[in-house]
DNA sequence: ATTAGCACTCTCGACACGAGAGTGCTAATC
DNA sequence: GATTAGCACTCTCGTGTCGAGAGTGCTAAT
């Protein structure tokens, strides 16, 4: 049974814990917060909460630290989020519009804001369409028979391939052969562009299209997602100590980050995920939360995360992720 | 005075630091390597090496580490390069063919794999054409009047930009614009296309003009940088001090690609530079070593360079780094 | 139900101490 | 003259001890 105080107080508790990273007493309870209890009572009520497994200690006489079980009723019910301020709005849209170039550079950089703004790591993947479509191939003579290929996506990707054609072709040629291909290809998508290259028959035309399809499909990890931020949430204490920051950096540069996507795949645009510690199924990622929210709309979408300690600040980052990918949703739709 | 005698124990010295990490004494090297001599001798040899500044103690009666010019001997004079053997070749050109993709899949492929040859950090720039020229021009209609301009260059750059015009036109208009535009930009490079901006007066083909300069001339860091290996250099025993390692994440993160692509840029194709400690200037870095070298031919170059701490296996990294750029540079000639 | 009081537990920093590793110097030896 | 054995001296580093301090849990009184 959680009373109200006992809720009260484990979400001074948790507050606590997660502003200082110390493991928090009865007695730092009541004089910070100027109780009208005694460190006492505070007491036999510490050692109900930790019954009922909100929270622990790490040894005999430490102070009380949240289990999973405490931050997930701290997420829940007890946290009231801290809005993204006006100035902090103004600040992150201006270092946002600080660079002008492509959608690339906007991820990239949102990535980095982002991870400051929570002191914790961040991912951004690029927005994928559910079914991209083509709206414009190219091919430019590079050497002898080599063409590069250029696809335009209507969900605004641009994607290059280098192929060696049968035989060598002036830019003229090419640009027939491209505006052929074109109108056969009128906004296919994947699936449809590989049946129109069955049709063609080991023609260079036959190959090309299969390269569009390819390159329709092609979902590049590496290049489509943006990381940042590392050293941010390195300065936690958390990893205060060798082995931990190398595992922390080992498992950052190894995390598949495709979990993320699935995980914010099946939630809705605007829903916000918050997964604690060991909710999530990765072992190797035990200690670490995330709070993963989707961007983008019906055609497109792309996946914002946050990454950090157990002792994360959830009530900046969760508002800080969704206002993040607000942003980059419009500017996406600017885009188009 | 250097006698042979002396700098044959400098090379020993310096070959067992690089090995160990652990300070070297004079019994150590008798032993290891059953030196004729007692380890008095050996003692006697070691003060006139500290005398001439080849080596160091950190306190009274710890073993001999090498200094900057003790390190510079070695990598001049003393160390035997160890040559990259078949095994070794066929293990890192295996892992590049296993990615089928663009310029920038192998870019970033080499990157991770030569700082896990040489347990560093490394950086692998994108060749940036010395005076790249455009080859090809295109417009896609995006949505209403925004436009997305591609711009292929000679050396294989492709880049994009979003452009609004004054007015919406169709992707046939589009097309018309942009055969226009090719002919008036025939090979042109960045100068010589703002010039002829100029002679177009504030209509959508000068906007368009204009933009297509920039993207010649353009060069964007994040974009056309690829770094990987951040874990293998943090394994090394210097970063076995939380302060150090942070302090190393943070340096690696905020360092300057640029001084690299200097540092080589005046160097031949084909030479490999050696950076010691404080020999280059940046004082951040003053306990970092560099390798690095040019890729490429007349027409583009790019810049593999490898970072790590003093103690680095200049005898690896110098071969490794020099054979991987030789293996970008014949990529580099396929692809065109 | 609350609280004062107190015994008990565990951590942590300070300090001392001894073992070990190396050097540098001196004097003897080849 | 170069080499080397021997030895005193220095410095580090790991270990153990110790006491202070921080907390808790329990009991008995309010």
């Amino acid at each position: 049974m959680l009373t109200d105080r006992r809720s009260a107080i484990l979400g001074l508790v948790i507050g606590e814990y997660i502003e200082t990273a110390i493991p928090v007493s009865s007695r730092a309870l009541v004089k910070r917060h100027d109780l009208a209890v005694s460190a006492a009572t505070i007491r036999n009520e510490l050692a109900r909460l930790e019954e009922d497994g909100y929270i622990t200690h790490p040894y005999t006489s430490a102070g009380r630290i949240p289990s999973d079980r405490g931050y997930r009723h701290y997420v829940e019910v007890l946290m009231s989020e801290e809005p993204v301020g006006t100035d902090e709005q103004r600040t992150i849209e201006h270092q946002l519009h600080q660079v002008r170039g492509g959608l690339d550079e906007w991820l990239s950089l949102t990535a980095t804001i982002l991870a400051g703004a929570v002191e914790s790591f961040a991912v951004v993947t690029r927005p994928r369409g559910n079914d991209s479509r083509l709206k414009h191939a190219q091919l430019v003579e590079l050497h002898g028979d080599l063409v590069l290929l250029v696809a335009v996506m209507d969900d605004g990707r641009v994607r290059q391939s280098v192929l060696s054609l049968t035989q060598p072709r002036t830019q003229q040629q090419l640009n027939v052969i491209a505006e052929q291909i074109n109108q056969l290809l009128n906004n296919a998508d994947g699936k449809s562009a590989l049946d129109t290259a069955k049709t063609l028959e080991h023609t260079d035309e036959a190959m090309i299209v299969n390269a569009i399809a390819e390159l329709i499909g092609e979902q590049r990890i590496a290049e489509e997602t943006y990381l940042g931020g590392l050293q941010n949430v390195l300065q936690q204490p958390e990893f205060s100590e060798v082995g931990r920051l190398r595992e922390a950096v080992d498992r950052l540069n190894a995390y598949d980050v495709r979990e993320l996507v699935d995980m914010a795949g099946n939630a809705e645009i605007g829903e916000t995920r918050v997964l604690i510690g060991e909710e999530h199924g990765d072992a190797a990622m035990r200690d670490w939360s995330v709070v993963v929210t989707s961007y983008g709309d019906d055609e497109a979408t792309g996946t914002i995360a946050v990454l950090g300690p157990r002792r994360m600040q959830y009530q900046r980052s969760i508002p800080r992720v969704r206002y993040v990918a607000s942003l980059m949703s419009s500017l996406l739709q600017d885009v188009r």
